[in-house]
DNA sequence: CCATGGCGTTCAGGTGAATGTCAGGTCAGG
DNA sequence: CCTGACCTGACATTCACCTGAACGCCATGG
């Protein structure tokens, strides 16, 4: 797993990077957002373990623009004791998990291989619908062995629709998990989106339902 | 979202009971582990609560073999404060992430959004009537796994049929439920619906009864 | 520094399915 | 047979949705 470490603190940072290793990662150590910023545009990471506190900026409006522009790498925040507030922030910033300070360094095991496990982790990576091949975990989509690149919005919203197959999702539901609670979209942006991906999908991926919303194209019968 | 509560404490099981309901999830709570293996195999859950000290078992054991049988629903550990040994061993059980008590209650609420933004569950609970198969989560009717498609009216009507199974509902009742208060209508249309909801899914759907209302029939069993 | 291109978002015009209304027919009960 | 309640096919209108185009932001590369 490559896992991006944003962090401050010299003694604590190479604590944390040697246990990482210890545990068969591999690990780019960042001290700054502006050199975070620029390692996450130059590789891909499965993980980022984010300082609250730097020097340079608040890791929290970081996150949030990262989210904002569709990463949806896993992110684990670390932050000081007691800081309830901040650490519910960055759960509804898009954190999928947090640590608070001085944490054990097992536990931050614990937390990378849960982190982990959601991802790359359990039953089927890849799920097929209709003639689509779908790989949740490397959050990209073949047809015939091809892949079929999606950006980042469209793939957020696939994955909405790929994770309940039978759902019909409504609109309030799909901009929800678009876009974080406080940031209220006031247009077709869905609509919109829905169009893109049955141009790139096909035009029977997605199924309108009128009044109610949207669901996965009949992929087969139910159970 | 349908939340399973696993906690034997009466005082804080009330309080996140009453947390998780003003959030506007539902929830079942339950204070053994054999209550909630029965209420696992009888309703899919989006998410579990799992307090891990249990008086009749091990909430990790309970666990471990819920992720041995296949089961991927979500779990949320609550534990005692400064057990960290017992987090890291839920972690690696496959629980998804941990609370210790006291928390926050807001705090759960955080958690609980977070993990529901991951994943959104599994398959939703059918609600059987006539032949007909009736997904409220999703708002869709199968029959013979075929989907019999609605639109959002005659879902609408349908739906508070089937809400109240044996109830008899006035033409007064059903129009204040399809409309809005102010919205008058002066029209036949619960009668034009009626109809038309007979005529997707059979005759003898709904049941007419002369100068009272309409009442849920046997769907199919005389078509 | 400006040019470029990709991506996210907004807007306006057009379209068709869904809706509500009506008129005439049918049925049950007195 | 009469009356009121209910059924039903047809139809105009509306409104939810689709779509092409344009705008602005940001990152990248001269």
């Amino acid at each position: 797993m490559r896992i991006l470490l944003v962090e401050d603190d010299p003694v604590l940072g190479m604590a944390v990077r040697d246990q990482i290793l210890a545990d068969g990662h591999s690990v780019d150590w960042m001290k700054r957002l502006d050199e975070a910023a620029a390692a996450i545009h130059a590789a891909a990471y499965d993980l980022v373990l984010l300082d609250l506190m730097l020097p340079d900026g608040r890791g929290l409006d970081f996150l949030k623009k990262r989210r904002a522009a569709g990463d949806v790498t896993p992110v684990i925040i670390l932050t000081a004791r007691d800081q309830i507030s901040d650490r519910i922030a960055g759960l509804n910033s898009g954190a999928d998990d947090y640590l608070v300070k001085p944490f054990d360094l097992f536990e931050l095991s614990a937390r990378i291989r849960a982190v982990g496990r959601r991802y790359s982790g359990n039953p089927n990576p890849l799920v097929t619908v209709g003639d689509l091949e779908v790989d949740l975990a490397a959050r990209s989509i073949y047809r015939a062995g091809k892949p079929m690149p999606l950006t980042a919005r469209e793939w957020a919203l696939f994955e909405a629709f790929v994770q309940r197959p039978n759902a019909l999702l409504s609109k309030a539901q799909l901009e929800e998990r678009l876009y974080s609670f406080d940031a209220l979209i006031e247009s077709n942006t869905i609509e919109v989106y829905i169009a893109r991906l049955r141009k790139k999908l096909g035009a029977d991926a997605i199924e309108t339902v009128r009044g109610m919303g949207y669901r996965l194209g009949a992929p087969g019968s139910r159970e």
